[in-house]
DNA sequence: TTGACATTGAGACTTGGTGTCAATACTATG
DNA sequence: CATAGTATTGACACCAAGTCTCAATGTCAA
């Protein structure tokens, strides 16, 4: 168990989001099954966590810990967590409505930040805008 | 084009929601690669719509047609879609902070549906009440 | 009839992830 | 220190979901 501490520093160092085939390009010698097994390790742990990126690819991100969303920039990939999430009384809304008693939810916000959107004028075109909850 | 209407009978006859596989096994001597691009069609024709599952599987719907969100039971599986989402003031107060231009965002509520909350007193236990956002 | 084009199914391939298992590393404990 | 017992590892086979390719078949219009 502390053998692991050198994979997960390596892990840690990864930028802001990533997929476990970045982690073994960049940390040679360590086992895929390793990887995966660690990604759940700090999946568990509330050290990673997933972001599902507008396509439907699943990546992983260090997390900052806690109960929040992720606002995914379409354009430049960066990912921006926020916390101060006000679903709470919505979720609680529906839940009175339909009768259900709530465990949980996902959101993923997309969009374009401010850098893309400054420097989009001169782009080509922007190529995926379509969003996956359609 | 037309031919295709057999097939697409037979993916609306589906239950709630299902998989590609599900359409295979109940409609025989279709291919793979047939269904899935099926699916996809009709994912771009807003007919079908697909749910992440607690646990993090994908499934696909008939859809509501239009913009709408999920409510799964984890114990049932059982899926309800809810429209009168209010999540755009949400939305649109974190594009002002964020300075984000947003495009779309996708949300699933987890819990448990009153049938199943009733039914729970003399279960054996609920298997994963983990929430793959945390 | 025939040629152009669309649609299909088989099957190889890719990606993300799990399960198995023998080999190695670590940790007592005598 | 020797060594038995347990944990961790990497290689590899496997699985599920989805894509790509390609030859075969179907459809349609002239």
């Amino acid at each position: 168990m502390e053998q692991m501490s050198a994979k997960i520093q390596a892990v840690l160092k990864q930028p802001s989001h990533f997929t476990v085939e970045d982690v073994l390009q960049s940390t040679r010698r360590v086992g895929r099954a390793t990887v995966f097994r660690t990604m759940r390790l700090l999946l568990d742990l509330n050290i990673v966590c997933r972001v599902l990126l507008d396509g439907g690819n699943l990546h992983y991100r260090i997390s900052s810990r806690g109960h929040h969303h992720h606002l995914v920039c379409n354009d430049c990939g960066r990912v921006e967590d926020f916390t101060g999430c006000d679903v709470e009384p919505l979720v609680q809304a529906l839940a009175a409505a339909m009768k259900y008693e709530i465990d949980g939810h996902w959101l993923e916000v997309y969009g374009r930040c401010e850098a893309c959107r400054l420097l989009r004028s001169g782009r080509p075109e922007s190529q995926t805008t379509q969003v996956l909850s359609q």
